[in-house]
DNA sequence: TTGTAAGCGTTATCAC
DNA sequence: GTGATAACGCTTACAA
């Protein structure tokens, strides 16, 4: 791998040139470079992978023709060769979701730096279309991807063909097959609640996703925290996790008449809804009820008052995947690590001491 | 195309299983399908891609052989071999800005009811990752791609390779071998700014991208709309369309003496950055200063008071992109179409009637 | 209607 | 250190 590497630094240093225009009526190949270098096609091929000895003379010429004919290795060809690519895979549940968008602005910036490139792929939570874009991971010989998987979906990965290496990200999968990037979210769902206790909010409704672990791992601490608060959970809905939804059940929340003081939801999406909602029903945030969330996004903090919420290290999510990907696809033998990275609270104006 | 096509959906359809764990160990190959169907893998290949006839029987006797082994063709191989792939490129500048991730989504769905896969590359508004994608593009086969080009590159464009179908999106580009989908965006700036005159702001700054076409556009409508009302700009800036330079020449704007009182902004980056700025300095929207931008964003009617905006019809403007870049993949010699597509003006509260 | 075989552009094995 | 050459898995003339 790491002369697949070195091979794409290189290229993208000397071939910067764009394509002219005839360009492909005379694609050069491998063998134009060895007719024009006067060698074979193997010794250009080991001038290029720069992994084999070759007098320093011949190399010249090899390069020299190179550049001469501007060729560039065709990278179907080489892949279909040697089984790889220099290519990795990300495939997320919704690349609406802030989260994700920035883990993939991430892994963009981390695999350009070692000169691979990213097949982003949104599955929008359907187990349908995880399935075939596990497949075109395959078909597309990727050296690996990173993953979350739905919840349905993670439950039979573990089942399945290992030979590609997969970063887990986000949600848990029972396997012990592949590396993971989680948070903490036991702890991240306890200490948002703990917060909204200690500003003394005591009905505390809850809206959760319903497509990944990560929900159910929040709602855990959340219960955890009420529980330790002798406080009853005041409602909870298990939904999916999209603006749409946030906001059709926050809706229905508050029109009851026994109202939460609060609304805890599960991620930013969510959020987004519910205050949407709250914004529908003409209620004050915090006095009439707080709201607490998931994910610095970009409004977090412009709204009025600006949102609590636990922040996940996204970047850092993002890198140490790409980083564990890479590493197994360096030693795919390697036992599996998980990493649990801590969300950060911010508290702010929406759920401020009564 | 039409077969690839077909033969896509049909694999989509009758391979929706999982690899199972063995799968590569024994990964079966055509020749394997066709020594079990006992015929030739010409055959095998002919019954896959649903072109040419072959009786009814031998069709069936493949049929299931192919699911015997579970077999699913090799895209690289294919790949090689016709040039070709199914897959689709987008390149874009910024994926974290909405307006790209809303494209991306449509870019996403419209390509996968099609059976082709999308391959998402994040240029930064840095040339050299352009030109590095650019290359990549070609190198991956790609039956054509969605780009939107910085100023700089899109310049050099028209000089280039035009073997592959291309389609540009967002920002003008001044060659005629491509299909373009554009916003009228010297209309929307003007609407905007008339937007702004009308309700009673005099003292109007603009905040500009510098690495698109678009901003220069709309800065031609915001400067007609003051003309014909004879005003003056009241200060503009070009800078990199990202929440930082927003956020800091906003401030700067805000701290001198001499205040304006609306900002208009040219993209939803700079909107976030400017409101940033308006709220460390602790002033009030509209009343102290009035604020306007592009995009419907998930904040835009969040915030208090809401943003108004000239909304793009984003999901319109992703599945337009993509159907041309069919129509031109299906029949590359077409003459090339440019879409033009108008922006809708939402007035709310940042902007109120003074 | 079906089979044979060439070839897509690489890399890797084996000689020399 | 270098050159032939056989794969990699597929599609497509061309024959039969």
């Amino acid at each position: 791998m790491i002369s697949l590497i070195l091979f794409n630094v290189e290229f993208s240093k000397s071939f910067s040139s764009l394509l002219p225009k005839w360009y492909n009526l005379l694609m050069p190949s491998i063998k134009d470079v060895a007719k024009i270098a006067g060698v074979s096609t193997a010794t250009v091929s080991r001038v290029l992978g720069n992994n084999a000895k070759v007098t320093e003379e011949t190399r010249q010429r090899v390069m020299d023709a190179v550049e001469h004919l501007n060729y560039r290795p065709n990278l179907i060809a080489r892949s279909l060769r040697v089984q790889k690519s220099a290519k990795i895979g990300l495939v997320v549940s919704d690349i609406r979701n802030p989260f994700f968008t920035e883990i993939g602005r991430a892994v963009e910036d981390a695999a350009y730096e070692k000169g691979y490139s990213v097949l982003m792929c949104n599955t929008d939570e359907n187990p349908e279309k995880e399935e075939m874009y596990i497949n075109l991971m395959h078909d597309e010989n990727v050296a690996g991807f990173i993953f979350s998987p739905t919840q349905q979906f993670g439950a039979k990965l573990s089942t399945f063909d290992t030979s590609i290496p997969i970063v887990i990200i986000d949600r848990v999968v029972n396997t012990k097959q592949a590396d993971m990037v989680l948070l903490d979210n036991v702890a991240a769902g306890y200490d948002l609640t703990n917060h909204l206790i200690e500003n003394g909010y005591r009905k505390i409704a809850g809206l959760f996703g319903n497509a990944s672990t990560t929900a159910p791992e929040r709602r855990r601490g959340w219960l955890k925290a009420l529980r330790e608060h002798q406080l009853k959970p005041f409602a909870e809905y298990a939904i999916p996790p999209k603006i749409k939804q946030g906001y059709d059940t926050a809706l229905a929340l508050l029109n009851q008449s026994d109202r939460p003081d609060a609304i805890f939801t599960s991620n930013s999406l969510l959020t987004a809804g519910a205050l949407q909602a709250i914004r529908g029903c003409k209620l004050k945030v915090p006095d009439d009820v707080a709201l607490v969330g998931f994910d610095e996004t970009t409004w977090g903090a412009l709204v009025d008052p600006p949102i609590s919420l636990i922040a996940q290290p996204t970047e850092e999510i993002g890198r140490t995947a790409t980083e564990l990907l890479f590493q197994r696809i360096k030693d795919p033998t390697r036992s599996p690590k998980t990493v649990i990275l801590k969300g950060t609270l911010i508290a702010r104006g929406s759920s401020a001491k009564r």
